[in-house]
DNA sequence: GATGAATGAGAGTTCATTCAT
DNA sequence: GATGAATGAACTCTCATTCAT
């Protein structure tokens, strides 16, 4: 469906991003660094906003793929979730990039299609989120005490946050290994035995 | 410190972030919505980055203004957290523009110097945030299973994502109101005996 | 003479100039309308400039086309008038692209070599108009105070005005109807005695 | 109303007009032209259409202007018209630009608001001419068996076609002096009189 | 006959900033 | 304190055309 010159130019693009943030992102450049002319980049994407499109829907295909992944691994809610944010730690490492894209919303404000593709990739995300942990809920794994989609907000506010301060630090820690830590609280919280567990420990 | 020009022109710049985003704080739009000419906003600040500088300043210096009020409440942890957390939550409904800039870390990335600020804020309610978390893991308020850096990154990132859905939804729903309530969520979530007493009630 | 090819590109070229005006004409547009590619047009014609010219050619072959009929049709020069303009009336209404261009003498400026072509279409009317009026004259149809050349301008001047109206007005009435009226006008003025007429007229 | 530097931009405008047709205003000549940078056309001009408009109001007053002008001296509908459209002559003899920029609608047809501009302007000239040809007609004057409207549109589209001669004859005669026997001519014809008197002349 | 890929030249426009007054 | 005028650098995008295949 791509071809190898768009595959290209969305790959420079995403280095672009990555090396001098959203405002990189200049037609000037992308042409500069594929070393073709400007003008050339129009012929593989309409404008600069179907290049941007581009970049969210490999964010939102990606997404997908990690969720339909994590849930073919039938091994209920916890691992699912462990899963499938451990293997979004995978995807940032390799392609830090993509941290740039997802936390630009802001940038995007001023076009509408742009507002509507990211609130489209969030509420899709969303929903995903909120099915595992719906479904953790029925199972008796996470707790149940609590509204299913702040639950949703808090895991993904919080992983959102760790991948953040990563690439605020210039990804001077691993955020495969540091991350893997941070997940495993991250679902002691939800956890519907997992207070208690920590108290008998305490106890003991 | 500031004259009354610096406080127009930073009231000014928060409408047009609020109203436009980022991309619409330009000296030409700043100038035109305060009835000066371009050149006059120079006589005030420096250059562009001075702006910004004390746009995020206000947010510091509000950010230690709640954290000291909440911590003057010498009330406990929990009412600490929640207390400092609801009255963001007021900020923010009174004044929605600094929403926009706290979330616009991306924008700023050029700017050796912005990005030097926003790190300082962010470490310095880190600082704030973990040493309450800290005192109530003390005091047997909050769950001490879970390192206190995790457990502010959970509270932070969970109160920031809530606060970003509430923007991106075009403040349809009270960031107040329903911000109350997610509050209760997270703070059930760090409890020590929240968990024990929900399965308690559950049991009943 | 033309291939079929050079034909469909002529006529979806007329009618870009129609649908967008002649800014509307170029070789994207076309292309795209024709559904090859861009490369492709330039094997059919070498450059946009013989593209133009073969549009002005086909209005100039239509004219002297038009004039010739107008002739066969012996019946004296007010008639030959009558007819020569009707029948481009019809040809206008039935091919309004053909109408953009004749007017867009201005864009064609930088382009010796159309302007060079409209210059030779234009003396070429102007000579088959005045032939016909100085007929008119000769035989007593046509008033002779006034200069052919001048009567000529005033004829076709006042036909292009009207036809130019009919296209400003987004074809808002029916150029071969009022189109008619409006050259009884013309013809009753250059009448030798139309004015006599329609004084008697008056005084009866 | 206008600025030194707004009349200076009109001025040098019309100039590369008349020189290089419409298709040679762009904002590069025009800063090159005057010497300035091209952002700077910028500050006296918000746009490029602002500047057509700017041009086409320049004509539009003139015409105003040059009607009232005419209707000033207030010595009969035939005097009046041949008044308007000698001192039309002057003007174009003066400032040729003009004349390409009234015969350049076809370029404007992509701007919505140049389109406006100008069918105000035909409209308001038309309701001019229209309103001293019906007073000629009242006054006995001007021949009455035929309708104003078409009057109007003969007369017009007569020396429209004739200052376009002139302009595409590379100015190559004097437009006020055959420009005067030329109006002679078209006031003959719409003249009540002025076939009877022919005739006579030609009886004698 | 046709295509995909590319290009030089140039379009209009925006931005933060400076300078003389 | 403020202004009018200006600027260099950059931006997205369009156009007619060419070339290898």
């Amino acid at each position: 469906m791509q071809t190898e010159r768009q595959k290209e130019i969305i790959d420079v693009a995403l280095n672009l991003i990555a090396a001098k943030g959203i405002q990189g992102l200049t037609i000037k450049n992308l042409a500069r660094e594929i070393g073709i002319s400007e003008p050339a980049i129009y012929r593989h994407y309409e404008n600069k906003i179907e290049i941007l499109l581009a970049i969210l829907d490999l964010f939102r295909i990606n997404s997908v793929k990690l969720f339909e992944q994590a849930s073919g691994e039938k091994s209920g809610a916890m691992l699912k979730i462990e899963h499938l944010f451990s293997s979004h730690f995978t995807t940032f490492s390799q392609n830090p990039s993509l941290v740039a894209v997802i936390f630009s919303e802001e940038i995007f404000r001023n076009e509408p299609v742009l507002v509507e593709k990211i609130s489209e990739i969030v509420s899709q995300n969303d929903r995903m989120l909120i099915s595992i942990i719906s479904e953790g809920q029925l199972e008796g794994e996470i707790r149940n005490d609590l509204d299913a989609g702040h639950l949703a907000i808090m895991v993904m506010g919080s992983l959102r946050l760790f991948v953040k301060r990563w690439q605020f630090s210039g990804h001077n820690f691993s955020l495969t290994e540091e991350g893997h830590a941070f997940l495993k609280s991250v679902i002691s919280m939800i956890a519907l035995n997992g207070n208690i567990r920590t108290i008998n420990k305490q106890k003991s």
